[in-house]
DNA sequence: TAATTTATACTACAATGTAGTACATATAGG
DNA sequence: CCTATATGTACTACATTGTAGTATAAATTA
């Protein structure tokens, strides 16, 4: 009976571009991940507004990197995974994977 | 190139079921597979709104089920997946794929 | 202090998710 | 027949998520 609210599928991407990239994810790097592995290019405020609302349901947490670095441009926010994120992440994937796993006529492996 | 509109999270779930039960899938039997192998419970108006945007998207086609059965209530809807259909759920679920493949501190197995 | 670079925030609207309620159509029994 | 029951779909309304365009912020450099 654990919490069972349902991701979206850019949600899980996201969380997922997150995860990988374990506390140097911010808006950018999430972005170029999820180009090189998903193959799509969501827009910057895409992927804002879903961190936004990701952060507001405690799946993300997020932190002002440091300043002093040697480029211009202002401060990156990074993010890490909540425990309650990872939960629903693996809970929708595994969900995706029981409903898909084992089918025929399946164009990649199986 | 190819077509890319993304499919939502229900959807792949949707489509996945209708796939899976090759030729024999209607409401009330791809709410039950879902229910089985998803562990969640969408009502049925969710599932019919669902799968008329489908068919509305030509991503599922649909026929009248035979009437004469040997039990009440009206006719099946049976639904087949479309080419198009299978070629964006191979599309969204290897996307998922490339970014969940490999996590570490992954709770079931890689 | 203006130009450039890097990055986030805001806003509005489209698409998808969701369930409640109503409706349709078959069989069975009197 | 007519109505009760079983089975299944359609309609409607609203909440949530997806999406991108535009504006803004803050650092470096000349």
């Amino acid at each position: 009976m654990e919490s069972n609210k349902n991701l979206g599928e850019f949600e899980m991407l996201v969380l997922a571009a997150i995860l990988r990239q374990g506390g140097d994810a911010y808006g950018v790097s999430i972005k170029q991940d999820i180009e090189a592995r998903a193959d799509r290019s969501p827009s910057l405020g895409a992927l804002y507004a879903t961190l936004a609302r990701l952060e507001k349901k405690q799946l993300v947490r997020s932190t002002m990197g440091e300043a002093t670095k040697e480029r211009g441009g202002r401060a990156k926010r990074l993010y890490t995974i909540e425990p309650l994120g990872q939960r629903l992440l693996e809970q929708s994937i595994l969900a995706l994977r029981n409903m898909t796993d084992g089918l025929v006529s399946w164009r990649f492996g199986v």
